[in-house]
DNA sequence: TGGGGTCCT
DNA sequence: AGGACCC
């Protein structure tokens, strides 16, 4: 592999440098403006903000953040027994993600269970991360904490764009240059590799040879601009990430350049929990032996289309004509033919657009079969329609709107045999009683309309999702549509048993999750020196701080919270009102559900799943 | 091989 | 409604 890196630099810089730099330069000077059209959230939220033109490309300062294994910090967060034990987040037979105890005993994402318990000794935690409702918790956290270094763009649960721009150049015009960066900087020989064979875009730095790659390299007098805008953003950075780990006791890796595809790549390079800065004149060398499919939007089929044109790596590709590609690969879209183009160089127009509210909302399952009306019935009143009804109510305090279409996707074993990915999918008018009962009937119907004519009724994967939404006033008196909540006691939904074949209950019922905020002594040094303290004790990580989940988790058989645990619960009443204010909107919002819930609870009516439906 | 999402056609 | 892509 590295063989053929070689060469391809030899071929780069040697052989025909200055063609394929001019080349680079036209394409930014004239495809720019007609890729990055229209004016979106950003220009909204942020009005100071100029379009993005082909001369402040250089410009841009875009951060990204990737939270480290995500699912098995938050795992860690819920219960901090399980640190400095090799922890694996389960779905179904699959290891989903692990954290990095469990990766130094070989095991990776997407592992199967079974191999995972073979390769790790007696030690190896698991988790099922079934129910991504605390992973949706932390990373909304994470998405507000964010806003305010600029526009933030969400890409999944765990990754971040954030445009710094209008922040790097508030502190140039304040004359706060920095005298180092922070992390790492590439320099023009970094070795880099593809990581995994799941996801070949994710690289990871080679054995770095010393002197290419710096640690908090200083920013020199005569530094370009460039190199002073992101020496900046590699700051802000370290800021980002030192707020994400006091604030939410979530680590997180970043990369720093002048776009987002630059910036994502790098970030991958020094983790976990560290940063990587890259000047856009090392870009050039950077992606050439890289592999297509590191281009935002190459996927499999993409990369075979390329491959049978002979284009491996973004140098092969650059070689290429724009119309070749557009002809050969993207069915005659030539903006994405010019855009995979640009991306070969390293240049990438996309801005950092925020997505605003999710478009859909749905909640999924899978089995090894789910057969016959009644079973499947039973799944959708009791698991899959009050999980997407929870979800809905919440939507609907947040945005004030309601869906108006349900849509049920499946998967039957024939279609598994044909075509790995195949789903079919049904849609429907949501029904205007946002109920339990009604809703199932309408999924039912739908498969029935789908599934009907088969020989049997059955489902490996059952999906039901809300979307289309409209605006929608609650009337006073009900703050939003009703949820009929009778069904829930024909079914026990207190501990994990199978109520159908390869289904297990999903909820985990984690209540209102509490904000994780700062000590009073953290804050003030915060406030005073601008400096993130040291985390002094233990106490600094948020598994400690004021938690009142306990109140809320296990309903049935599973172990509750340790006592540490509840005691600390004690200190949430003793959150500084003025601190709370400096916190994102929601935070607030979900503190003071938490306080309500807390008291709820101390008079005697919270604490099992039972009579927090009983309530109504 | 999961349980989500986005956008395009 | 389905496909390709992203995590």
């Amino acid at each position: 592999m590295d063989g053929v890196g070689e060469d391809y630099r030899r071929r780069a810089f040697a052989e025909e440098p200055v063609e394929l730099r001019r080349a680079a330069n036209e394409l930014a000077t004239t495809s720019t403006t007609t890729l990055q059209g229209e004016a979106g959230w950003c220009d909204r939220l942020y009005p100071l903000q100029e379009p993005r033109t082909k001369q402040d490309v250089s410009k841009a300062v875009v951060v990204h953040l990737d939270l480290d294994c995500f699912y098995a910090q938050v795992e860690e967060l819920l219960d901090p027994s399980l640190k400095g034990k090799p922890v694996g987040v389960t779905q179904k037979y699959l290891v989903v993600t692990c954290n990095y105890e469990a990766r130094k005993a070989g095991i990776t994402k997407l592992m199967n269970v079974k191999e995972a318990m073979r390769k790790c000794p007696s030690s190896l935690v698991l988790r099922s991360g079934e129910d991504l409702t605390p992973y949706r918790s932390y990373s909304r956290k994470a998405e507000a904490l964010l806003q305010k270094f600029g526009p933030v763009e969400r890409l999944g649960l765990d990754e971040f764009f954030v445009d710094v721009q209008a922040l790097v150049d508030e502190r140039l015009a304040a004359g706060e240059v920095p005298q180092h960066f922070r992390g790492h900087l590439v320099g023009s020989g970094t070795s880099v590799r593809a990581d995994t064979r799941f996801r070949p875009q994710d690289l990871r730095s080679g054995a770095s040879s010393g002197t290419l790659l710096d640690l908090n390299p200083p920013v020199g007098a005569e530094a370009t601009e460039e190199e002073r805008r992101l020496a900046v953003g590699s700051v802000i950075a370290a800021t980002a990430r030192g707020e994400l780990q006091q604030l939410l006791g979530l680590r997180a890796s970043a990369g720093i350049t002048v776009n987002k595809l630059l910036s994502k790549l790098v970030g991958g390079l020094h983790k976990p929990d560290d940063q990587t800065t890259m000047l856009f004149k090392d870009a050039d060398l950077f992606t050439a032996t890289l592999p297509v499919r590191c281009i935002k939007g190459v996927g499999a089929l993409t990369e075979q289309k390329f491959k049978s044109i002979g284009v491996h790596t973004c140098l092969d590709l650059r070689a290429k004509t724009v119309a070749e590609i557009s002809k050969s690969v993207t069915k005659g879209n030539q903006e994405l033919a010019k855009f995979f183009h640009l991306c070969s160089w390293g240049i990438d127009p996309s801005r950092v657009v925020p997505k605003g509210p999710p478009k859909t909302v749905s909640v999924e399952d899978s089995f090894k079969s789910l057969e016959g009306y009644e079973a499947t019935m039973k799944v959708l009143k009791s698991v899959l329609v009050p999980d997407l009804l929870t979800r809905l109510r919440e939507d609907c305090d947040q945005h004030q709107r309601r869906p108006v279409t349900l849509t049920v996707t499946y998967r039957t074993m024939r279609m598994r045999e044909k075509k790995h990915f195949a789903r079919k999918s049904l849609s429907c008018a949501f029904p205007r009683a946002m109920d339990t009962p009604e809703v199932s009937e309408a999924c039912l119907a739908l498969l029935r309309k789908g599934l009907g004519g088969e020989a049997v009724f059955a489902m490996t994967l059952l999906n039901i999702g809300a979307s289309r939404f409209t605006d929608f006033k609650p009337e006073t008196g009900s703050r939003r549509p009703t949820t009929s909540v009778a069904t829930f006691k024909a079914f026990d939904v207190r501990d994990g048993r199978r109520i159908a074949d390869g289904l297990t209950m999903k909820r985990r019922n984690y209540g209102k999750n509490p904000s994780l905020l700062l000590s009073k002594q953290q804050t003030r040094t915060l406030a005073s020196t601008g400096e993130i303290p040291e985390p002094a004790e233990s106490r600094a990580t948020p598994s400690s701080l004021p938690s009142i989940q306990s109140h809320f988790r296990s309903p049935g058989g599973r172990p509750s919270q340790p006592a540490a645990g509840r005691r600390s619960a004690e200190v949430g009443l003793g959150i500084d009102m003025e601190i709370l204010k400096e916190m994102p909107e929601d935070v607030q919002r979900e503190y003071r559900n938490a306080l309500g819930s807390r008291k709820r609870a101390r008079e005697g009516q919270g604490g099992s799943i039972r009579t927090f439906f009983a309530k109504k």
